[in-house]
DNA sequence: ATGTTGACATTGA
DNA sequence: TTCAATGCCAACA
């Protein structure tokens, strides 16, 4: 098979390119939509290989909301400033309000 | 080939 | 409630 990567990846991928625009999730959230629920970190894996394709990566934050993986993109502000862009807010911790933007895979 | 690191989350104390 | 330890899978040294 000429899969570069595993399906694991494959399926993180398919899922980040299922959010809603102006919406987020968390890597727990796609972790557990594949049956894996602690594999959270190899959708960070997943995130940094997709940094470089056509994925809205920057949709995907960490469990309390915050943009962890902004220094991986191509400035650590363009994943902020492409949140805001779609209407996504933020509190005071400069973490997105996943009470209002959270999304949730298998739900939509 | 082996050990450590990493864009996280859960569980136990 | 917060802090420490564990699990998961892939990439890197």
């Amino acid at each position: 098979m000429a899969e570069d990567r595993t399906d694991f990846f494959q399926r993180v991928w398919d899922v980040v390119a299922d959010i809603p625009h102006g919406k987020v999730t968390t890597y727990g959230h796609i972790a557990q939509h594949l049956g894996a629920k602690r594999s959270a970190r190899v959708v960070g894996w997943a995130m940094k290989a997709a940094a470089s394709t056509n994925l809205p990566c920057h949709r995907v934050v960490n469990r309390r909301g915050a943009l962890s993986g902004r220094l991986h993109f191509a400035t650590p502000t363009v994943m902020e400033e492409r949140l805001r862009s779609e209407g996504v807010a933020f509190n005071e911790e400069g973490e997105v309000i996943l009470d209002d933007h959270l999304w949730i895979p298998s739900e939509g």
